[in-house]
Parts: structure tokens; C-alpha cells; sequence
DNA sequence: TTGAATTTTCAATAATTTTTGAAAATTGTA
DNA sequence: TACAATTTTCAAAAATTATTGAAAATTCAA
């Protein structure tokens, strides 16, 4: 696939981006390109076109595939393997949600629930661990809370996001008779 | 500020977390030290503790003031600048969130938003552009939804949250009538 | 002002991460 | 099974990022 000026910015913006999240610049690059294209791509096509070599190719698609941010296809009578990024932008959101919970989330509830385990030994541990609780409950309210909504189809889910000023306007009310701005 | 096993694994996660997000690991455990600290410390003890060169701690301390993840405050009949992070969780989550939202998708949509005023002259860059208008209309909606409810007082928002379940039930069931998951 | 205390900068070094090419492994088919 | 096509692995090289110590800059009290 041949970038143009236009594709070639988004492409090379969702690598610099990619360097700010967790991923590297080649995976950034390698999703952008098949988020955008018609069709498959197979790892030839996706090292020409980003002028990487084939087995940083093959890294980043191992990654991205862990990350569930692309797929595997095939055509008939071509033995190579052929990738696509899933369509469905909320699938995305979502996969991309569940996966940086299992990621991050889940081993900090769970170094934070050992902590929270141990007896204090001194006035400063009382308090760290007094700190730890807190982070962990608003940590795991949150969680359970995305988790619920991540039920919603979309369409619900549209739905309560253009509810959400509505329902701001009716409860910010509330909050500034409280002096909580 | 002496760490001990309890509080040392609690900084070192925060350390190794860091990297997955776009900070560092040095930015991390001083960040996870000043949380738990009961006092606030000054770059010394920071440098000290963590075994980090001073001047680290400088660098540090500047990114973790960039991200508004850390105060300075003073003690009377002392100069060196004393650090602490902020205590109420829910601030510390609105300030992530918003300067995320600034770093990372504000920068994203203004490509995309530019990318979209482009006229395609292929079929490829219309079918880009169409896919790049998906990702710009959930992202702007998600930006939008999610600024209306950090106005919320973090009361309201827990409510929220707890409602987050019952809303579910209801929503569900409706969804299921659709078929939709 | 001066100068001691403190913080910041910055170029050099260290450490880490990414990228590559070549070799090994795998896969599907003749 | 044998072999050609394809993918993966992996150690070395390249690139990037983090860390440091020394020097410069800043701050504030005398």
C-alpha cells in the first residue's frame, strides 16, 4: 500500500503517540496503516510500505496480536499471512480497555491487596497503608464501574454519553448548592 | 524517609508501572514515594531514599510538576524545596485525566480533524478518510462525555458509579431484546 | 552587594530498547 | 517425505532514553 501526504501523517502521528503509550514507534505505525487500509495487508506489503525490515514486522505483529489489535486472515491460493485491525471502533475501545486492565490495573489491585494484608509496624507504615487503601478502593470502584458499562452494546452506550451532559446539568445543580463546583 | 519492605514494593511497582505509561521509571517511584510519605520531603531525602543521583531527582521533580502529580510547599527556617503529592485521590485522577487528554488526544484529534478537511483524490485516501472520521466522531464524543462528568463533585460521581450497576440491569435487558450482546 | 545554600542544566556515560540480517523453524503442498 | 515459501527467533548493531557529576545559575540572608 502506497501512503499519501494524507496517510502518511496519520500513520507517522500514531507512532510518535504509540512511543507515549506502552508501544513503540513500529507498532504504532504498523496499527495505523491497517486501521486505515481497504484490505489485509501481509507483512511484505506493511515492511515496504513503513520501510521497516520484515522481522521488526513480524515483532510487531506478534505485539499487536497480543493486544488484540489485529487479526489474522488468508487468502486463497496465497500461503502469507494476511493482517487487518478490527473495524469496529468500539471493539477497539473495549479491547483496548480490557487489555490495559489486564495489564496495569489488575497487578496494581493486586500488589496493593497483599500490601493491604500486612500488620503496620511503625506510625509510617499505618499511614501508607492508610494511603494504599484509599488508592485501592477508588481503584476498584472504578474498575467494577467500567466494567459494567463495557456491557452496554454501543448504542446504549451512545446513548448515555449524550444523557451524560444531562444528567451534569441536573446534578451539577446539587453539587454547587453543596460549594463542590 | 526510610523505606521498608511493606512501602519499598509499593515504590518499586509504581517504578515499573511508570514505563508502561509514558513515564519513567525514576518519575514513578518518586511519585509512589511522596504518596505514601506522612510529610513532605524535600530532594534530598527523595535522592537519598530511592538512591538516585540529585540531579535525577531535579529532572524528576520537574516532569512529576508538569504532570501536576506533585506541590512544592516550604518549612519555615528552611530553603531547600519541599515536594508532596496530592492527598485527595479523586484530584489526582481528574489531573491524569486532563493532562492525558491534553498531551495525547488533543493532539490526535487536531490531526484528525485536519486530515479531515483534506479532499481525496483516490479511493484509498476516501476509504481512509472515512475511517479516520469514525475514530475522530467516538474520540471527540468520549473527550466531550468525559469532561462533562469530572464536573462532577466526587460524591455525585461515586453515585454514579454505583448507579453504573443498576443502569446496567435495566439498559441490559433492552440489549438483549435487540440482541446486541 | 556578597557568598553560602540550593537547584538546575548539560554534556558525557550507562542502560535500555529497538531494529536488523542471518539462521532456524514452521508450514503447506507436490 | 522433501522442498520451497514463509514466518520466527535471536544475537549483534544502532538508536534512544535515562542517569550522573560537575559546573552554572539561582536564591536568599547577612
Amino acid at each position: 500500500m502506497q501512503l499519501t501526504p494524507l496517510t502518511e501523517r496519520f500513520v507517522l502521528h500514531f507512532g510518535e503517540m504509540g512511543s507515549r503509550w506502552g508501544i513503540n514507534r513500529t507498532v504504532g505505525q504498523i496499527y495505523a496503516l491497517l486501521f486505515i487500509s481497504p484490505q489485509p495487508l501481509n507483512a511484505d506489503e506493511i515492511a515496504e510500505t513503513l520501510s521497516f525490515s520484515r522481522s521488526n514486522v513480524s515483532m510487531g505483529m506478534k505485539e499487536l496480536m497480543s493486544w488484540r489489535l489485529a487479526r489474522m486472515s488468508h487468502r486463497s491460493g496465497d500461503r502469507r499471512e494476511y493482517f487487518e485491525a478490527p473495524k469496529d471502533i468500539w471493539e477497539i475501545f473495549h479491547t483496548l480497555a480490557e487489555e490495559k486492565r489486564r495489564r496495569e490495573i489488575e497487578p496494581t489491585l493486586s500488589m496493593l491487596r497483599e500490601a493491604l494484608l500486612a500488620t503496620p509496624q511503625t506510625d509510617e507504615e499505618r499511614h501508607a497503608q492508610a494511603r494504599m487503601r484509599e488508592m485501592h478502593e477508588l481503584v476498584e470502584m472504578a474498575t467494577v464501574w467500567f466494567e459494567e458499562v463495557q456491557r452496554l452494546s454501543p448504542e446504549t452506550l451512545e446513548g448515555l454519553m449524550r444523557l451524560g451532559a444531562k444528567v451534569q446539568k441536573v446534578l451539577g445543580f446539587t453539587d454547587k448548592l453543596r460549594g463542590k463546583e
